[in-house]
DNA sequence: TGGCCCAATGATAGCGCTGTCATTTGCGGC
DNA sequence: GCCGCAAATGACAGCGCTATCATTGGGCCA
């Protein structure tokens, strides 16, 4: 086009821009921050530059400068299970608005592997950091104590938090649904679900529920997370008549499986999911589950890393919600 | 603990270490990134003065400096929605363990949104950028272009590609819905989906092969893109005996309307969904889908982004599944 | 009319690293 | 015993911005 600078390199430069418009870098970086410092008329001519040039303002430069990087971490055990999705689009919704970014990472359960994506993740210096559940490594607690950012623990409610919370009582989660089971005179109960700290909580409260009701400890099943392990547990549960699934994919599995098996819900056991998918609600027979508002609980999160005023461990609680399964 | 500088501020820099350990900063940062070149004596030296000092390499002063970022922006309508869910999941899991990070934005099918959203990334220097679909305007795709970065476009099969591709044909799985329900004897077709450019292609594939097979004009409802609208939709869809919705969650919502309605599936009417969700082989009955490998796409995404060599446009494809529905 | 204040703009220094050369040291071969 | 070379380390400059002061030039009031 012409013999600008930005003709050197492919993307220009703040200084390019200042050049182009013939003013001082530091006047174009006002453009782009803080545009009512600016005259209405340097301003517009800085803007036709930037324009003509196509700048792209750097933020990597921009946040070594100012030690601000407007973005913050998230951690997750996946994505996949649909779960935690409405979580990181509640927290992505509030934060997106406000010029923050989502670093996006997942620790696959993998306590290896959360340390080291926490550490990459804090290498980035976001300005705060949300994650499921709490550090598995007391390394990784101290990485993010150390950090000096906002941290806060989502759904689960830690005994003994890095900072803040946002979650719900998992093991009141065990307990009202084992108590739910023992008033609809269901004996004989089971739990599935994985072997994460979350799952080990309703797991606990489970127990405990049934135990204090007076039926006979319930059988806990170790499963895989995906749907499809919901299926073949159907056939180790014969003889139960009440199952709680740690997650609402588990549920649709098992519920498959005892089809298959040819046992009726809820007549001959009742299932009861947690996480309240939408699709729990459409399905035949519908899905009683724990309804958990991840979408709540992630802009929250998000609130709670823009502020530290205000109550910081929120508990936004369960209910539970029983349709046709049990 | 010490007089050490790192007393001074919160996070120790890669001169204190180097001061503690008695090196120079480079030293420092060969034993982070090149620690071959570190002979084993000072490189345990400097390990230690890091772990004492809980050394944590600031990535933005990195990137700027080596003007490598080792990130990738993600653009996705959104995350709640499953279906896409996969593809990030691959992205990822194909990435992170390279050290690339993931700058993840959603674009809520707003164009407006999708722009902003897409220059913020870009703000950030990614080394590559995926999306799903293209930009849907012209300044995000000149955007795209000037950024001088791969750029994978997913999910679709643009005509006109800014870079790579990692997607299927949308209109030939419109096409394959169509052909199927009318070699079903099915007369009355029908197609509920959102009116984002990808359903409109699967839209018009659906329509076409509908005309050529001689059956009647299909009707196409435009819904928002939750299931609850699918529900709603089976009302309007009386005398309609096959019905392609768009997705699988529309799918859904549709059976559970159609139940309310007392219409029977696969008897009254057909129904054939997109995506393949795991769900949707658990339920009954069985929802027929047109299968994407979301997972494979977000891998394909992931590799194409760090190698320039071989095709880079990639049909995936897609099968028809057909289960219990239709 | 002089002084003061605010609006508008700029100069300077530096954020915490890394690329690109040096420079130093040890060691084998002739 | 000296030269040359590779291994190990370092000096220097600079990535593209922004924080933090200046500095300039009216406009307005006493």
């Amino acid at each position: 086009m012409d013999d600008s600078p930005a003709t050197t390199d492919g993307t220009p430069t703040l200084a390019q821009v200042a050049e182009r418009a013939g003013v001082s870098p530091i006047t174009v970086s006002r453009v782009v921050r803080l545009p009512d410092l600016v005259a209405a008329a340097t301003r517009e001519r800085v803007e036709a530059a930037m324009r003509e040039l196509g700048y792209v303002p750097n933020l990597v430069a921009g946040s070594l400068a100012s030690a601000r990087t407007r973005a913050v971490g998230v951690l997750v055990p996946t994505v996949a299970n649909a779960i935690f999705a409405d979580t990181i689009q509640g927290i992505s919704d509030t934060l997106e608005p406000l010029g923050y970014a989502v670093f996006l990472a997942q620790s696959h359960y993998d306590d290896v592997r959360e340390e080291k994506m926490l550490s990459a993740l804090l290498a980035r210096r976001p300005e705060a950091l949300i994650m499921v559940g709490s550090p598995a490594t007391a390394a990784g607690a101290r990485m993010l104590r150390r950090a000096r950012i906002p941290v806060v623990e989502t759904w689960d409610l830690p005994a003994n938090p890095i900072d803040a919370v946002a979650g719900f009582d998992n093991k009141a989660a065990g307990v009202a649904v084992a108590r739910h089971f023992a008033s609809a005179g269901r004996r004989k109960l089971a739990f599935i679900g994985g072997d994460e700290p979350r799952a080990g909580r309703r797991w606990a409260g489970f127990y405990q529920a049934a135990q204090e009701a007076g039926l006979e400890p319930p059988l806990r099943l170790v499963l895989s997370r995906n749907a499809g392990a919901g299926v073949a547990a159907a056939a180790d549960l014969t003889g139960r008549d009440g199952v709680f699934a740690a997650n609402d994919a588990l549920a649709f599995g098992l519920l498959a499986g005892l089809r298959l098996n040819g046992r009726g819900v809820p007549k001959d056991v009742g299932v009861v999911g947690l996480g309240d998918l939408e699709i729990g609600r459409l399905i035949f027979p519908a899905l009683s589950t724990v309804r958990i508002d991840g979408e709540a609980i992630g802009q929250t999160a998000g609130r709670l890393t823009l502020s530290r005023e205000g109550p910081r461990q929120i508990d936004l609680g369960f209910s539970l919600v029983i349709r046709e399964t049990g």
